[in-house]
DNA sequence: AATGAATGAGTCTTCATTCAT
DNA sequence: AATGAATGAAGACTCATTCAT
């Protein structure tokens, strides 16, 4: 057999000739996730369904045989690569801490959303497969986005509770004003995978967007709802 | 012949009996309106992918080759799908004016804002193919969906100009703040997908998610952003 | 109803009000014709397989009913259009009488090729469809086919046999001179579709292709057969 | 797995055993041929369009996948299926030699005519197919079948140049002559598909055939063509 | 642990023919 | 006589998955 290098080297990893058992087990943890890493970049390029096994395992240069010795199936592997997804996501998020005032409230937040926004715009695949790729696949699918979504809406909307309770935050619907500043933040970064440089960079995106959720667009005193009816 | 009743009655037509040539013309669209009504409604059932040829025309109680005597495959049906759905969005949304002073023009946002939410939220077909299963499909429909929600946020920007222009708007990046605007609207309409009855209905939907749009969601006066670091 | 104009004049014909009886009979020939050159014509651009009956129908400007009304189906009216071809191919053949003596003869001859080349050089449509369209089509069609090439075949044989008669042609198999000859000239004619202007015009080409067949290609005396082995 | 065998038992092969590396090359060759080989009893017995993808994978008894494993599709198995056919032929068919004299140029020739004969009307798919089913396809075949018989009759016709520069062919138009050259012998092969047993076996055959083309069919002396006019 | 040839269910699309008007 | 909308059988091609080696 000849091994063929991928074209694409970043998925590839080195075949060394030890056998022994111990490093086995290592090394079948490195081919996995090479091989998730390989399907990532393919999903992200082609979408779930115009990704095919072959595209995957032409990538990461292993047999079919191999790809279903790790993975169940095609679906098997995206669902399991939502959920690194999820997590590198996640795992950039702080519980907001109200306790230490307005202005430590308002650096956390900034933190946050430019800690998620420099991610988010750094990594295109990412932010692609999440916004793009993994949208409307199909009920299972959905389910687990929306639940993403959930708890990612809910560590807003608890912000937001506490915010409350700080005085620091108006009396409104949080559960709307949450879905509200998750939407805001996916249409931003979604428009900056179709039109990258459009926008300004993460910090200055970040104090931008930040802005405007905390204080809205009109200047104060200047525009009122008119009544109910 | 015989006509096979399609099982999903919303869809298939009446055979009328008149045979002047004019009602042929007539008839022709009809049919193809029909059809075309039955694909939406499978399609946002089942998704693009998921959704067969064989789906839309069992719902239409019509043989494969009338699908294909009206539409020149699956993809032409779906693309056209999606221009009718663009323009029944579209004109749900008028040019806001805002010589007449700020109430008025809050009230004309209102409304905007109003009317769009209760097409979409009665119109769950429509809302789900726009946002869950036109996503991420082929580079062709990711432009086609890109330019939609591009003229949109433009829609948006551009009464954010004139907002300003009339003082009513602070000084913020117009192109971050209508992305922002239209994200939320999404987002809240995305949820009350998987979720219907989780939010108040259109009218106080409207109000709430346009007074976070004005006003944001602090106490004014109580928080500001840390300087720039 | 709009009459669409068929781009290819030739075979529209002009639709007259009169509706007397009589000359229905008359227009219903015509219009049978005229449908039967409108297949000519597409068959030798297409040949039969990529000629669709929609092909035929704009060619004519009928609507695909009258199609059927005329013709029992698309192999129906192919086969009579073989038959016409036959015919046409046929009656410019006429039996040598090799009574008069041998320059009579040579004469009778070269007059027929003479005829059936200009014939086919002219009418490409026709030379198409009998060298290339018409060829293994089905068991039928070849069955036909076939047909007309013993019945061209079994003529030359048997003016053959009449020169041996005579004393003006050789000892020979004139089955297989026979087929032969008929064999050389569909070659030059075929030859000619694809190359038209790459050989001589009819009149001369006779005179080459009869002198060839008549005396073979070698300076007499010069060359003979080895003995049987 | 279970084998499905398939009816037609000479296109089907074994299935080893053997396990080396080395050998899977082999074998993937190996059931390539295989399959190009049913697709020729296939084609030849149906015809390129009667003949479906289904009916060469029934003889093969592999399944569909496997077939489009090998081809790219139908239209290409059969375009490789006419080059091997035409390289067959063309392997049959030396360049004569005219430089050893009259007596041995006859032999050469007749050598040739004999082994061409002799395989086609042994090998009655690859006659069949490039005599009928391959013909009038379409514009892409038609080309090719035009090349090669453009080639075999660039072949004959140089044989005839040099036989005129040694003398021993008379002044004649050696394109038209190598044209019919070739179309008697297509047609004396073409007969033998409709009705075998019909004309002699491939030697006298042969002999026949070149004492025809050499001497023609007239008694030396007793017939001319008229003056021109 | 790895390979890659083989599988076959599933889907789109075409087009000759019919028949109600 | 004419129309043309409707039909549906037929056929090419794809690709996730399996399994013998």
């Amino acid at each position: 057999m000849v091994r063929r290098e991928g074209r694409g080297g970043s998925c590839v990893v080195a075949r060394t000739a030890r056998a022994d058992v111990a490093s086995s087990v290592v090394r079948k943890e490195e081919r996995r996730s090479q091989v998730l890493g390989c399907a990532r970049k393919v999903f992200a390029e082609k979408g779930y369904h115009a990704a095919g096994v072959a595209d995957i395992i032409r990538e990461a240069g292993v047999a079919r045989g191999t790809f279903y010795l790790y993975f169940e199936s095609k679906r098997a592997i995206f669902d399991e690569l939502l959920d690194v997804l999820f997590q590198e996501l996640e795992s950039k998020i702080r519980r907001v801490d109200p306790t230490n005032g307005a202005e430590d409230s308002a650096r956390q937040m900034l933190d946050n959303v430019g800690r998620v926004l420099d991610t988010l715009l750094r990594n295109r695949d990412l932010t692609r497969i999440l916004l793009r790729e993994a949208v409307g696949l199909d009920a299972g699918f959905d389910r687990k986005l929306d639940e993403l979504y959930r708890r990612l809406a809910g560590l807003i909307e608890r912000s937001l509770d506490s915010g409350q309770e700080m005085g620091l935050v108006r009396d409104l619907d949080r559960r709307v004003a949450s879905l509200m500043i998750l939407g805001a933040l996916k249409q931003v970064l979604d428009h900056s995978l179709a039109d990258p440089g459009a926008l300004p960079a993460a910090p200055a995106l970040a104090r931008e967007f930040l802005g405007i959720i905390l204080a809205g667009v009109v200047r104060p005193g200047t525009m009122m709802l008119p009544d109910e009816g």
